[in-house]
DNA sequence: CGTTCTATTGAGGGAAGTCAACAGTGGTGG
DNA sequence: CCACCACTGTTGACTTCCCTCAATAGAACG
């Protein structure tokens, strides 16, 4: 138990220092930080939409996704968390909740309390920057998600998501963009690129007899990276994953 | 020219103030701040996407788009900043800006140096707080404009923005939301939608017919609030309108 | 006073949605 | 251990919402 939580908060230190310098005490500050694990079943709610909450939730295994919900029904994925991302750091400046919280797949995360990363942000003004600016990246996400709803077409929508997933696992150093585990559903899917489920299969198949890339039961294999990106109009860029920018200084 | 800068300084601490808590003193730091004052004639960039800058722009007044563009040329407005908005923030965290600005009238914007910024945000840790809670609800924006142009019909998303516009207009002290001036033409609401201006133009007749909200040379006038809130499927939550959370502290 | 942008309208086409049926698959409980 | 059941993936037929192309009028701007 004590070497899961200590992995998994490794895998958040190494999301961080990959856009933040930290020195080495903040670092320390990180990998001490302490929460309770819980399990959670796939297909099942970790947060609504307004619920507020005094902790923040690590990703330990498993995929989260954020989605928003119309009174309709129709529901939206915002954000998809992999392994080692805290789905909702923003919660340290927001009283409740922007969105919910859905497990898609058997899930486990580290609860952390706000108290303790208050504490930490405190003590290293490092740690503040690196906070906040994950907050900005994940803005830039959500900035490319606005783009990708609003401008791209079907096969172009779902290429880019699968770019965009294939370098975070790479990053994350689960896969490669190559071949990735990407335990969401179709209909998962079709709530991330604004289709409808049987569209996104469609598409899907599109891109598989094209001989792009396939998906089968959670594994993703690209078969042709340069068309994938191409296809997708992908510009990394987006994800600034340029390493870290110069330290916080005057 | 004094005034002005002020007057500006004033509209931004006080968007600050909607939703952070900060001391007399911390205000009185944002209200010293200076900058240099540039205009910027109608539908011309005042940055491009991966630019590098040492300042924030504050919008004084007029009108910013934040958009990002497709090899294609397609375009997609990411935010729209008002006066009283500071429209890039973020980059205080991220070495180049993630996405394009561009004044869509003829818009007047304070420069106001990073260094100026982070020399604040060193001695006034609220004021972290504050700029990082602005980032948030700029995230929470975006998570809403993913859910419009993912999962509502035409109408409905034009709806929406002009839902969102007018409480920003109105909670900025610029108009109220039954009438607000938006300086926007129809292809620029278009392309903030993901609808093509054709499209855009057709849905807005139908609002004007359905005698819901109309728009006439940038002056929006909205008939039936509670018409156009029902056919947006609007839930302001997501703006964080309800005051300062509670204040920073351990 | 032309030129360019903006708003509007029409006709036709196409991408994605809807409805529906069925096969595969995995989990669960008897 | 097997049988059931719910979920997932797949495919077909039809519909619809939005796009594309095109033309024109009006407004703003130099």
């Amino acid at each position: 138990v004590k070497s899961i939580k200590s992995a998994a908060l490794r895998n958040f230190a190494y999301r961080l220092v990959a856009r933040s310098s930290l020195t080495e005490n903040e670092v320390g500050g990180l990998l001490d930080l302490d929460g309770v694990l819980k399990d959670v079943p796939a297909r099942t709610d970790i947060m609504r939409q307004g619920d507020n909450v005094d902790y923040c939730s690590l990703v330990v295994d498993g995929l989260v996704a954020g989605f928003r919900q119309r009174k309709s029904g129709a529901r939206q994925i915002i954000q998809l968390s992999i392994p080692g991302d805290m789905t909702d750091l923003s919660l340290l400046m927001s009283p409740s909740s922007g969105w919910g919280m859905s497990a898609l797949t058997r899930t486990t995360v580290l609860r952390i309390a706000h108290a303790d990363l208050r504490r930490l942000i405190m003590i290293h003004p490092g740690i503040v920057e690196a906070f906040w600016r994950d907050c900005v990246v994940d803005a830039s996400l959500l900035a490319e998600w606005v783009v990708n709803v609003g401008r791209r077409d079907a096969t172009a929508r779902v290429a880019h998501l699968l770019c965009e997933m294939a370098l975070r696992y790479e990053q994350a150093r689960q896969g490669s963009r190559r071949s990735f585990t990407l335990p969401a559903t179709q209909p998962d899917l079709a709530d991330a690129t604004g289709l409808t489920s049987v569209h996104l299969n469609r598409t899907l198949a599109v891109l598989r007899d094209r001989a792009i890339v396939s998906k089968q039961a959670g594994q993703v294999t690209v078969h042709d990276w340069g068309e994938l990106v191409a296809t997708a109009d992908f510009n990394p860029a987006y994800m600034m994953l340029d390493g870290p920018a110069v330290p916080f200084e005057l």
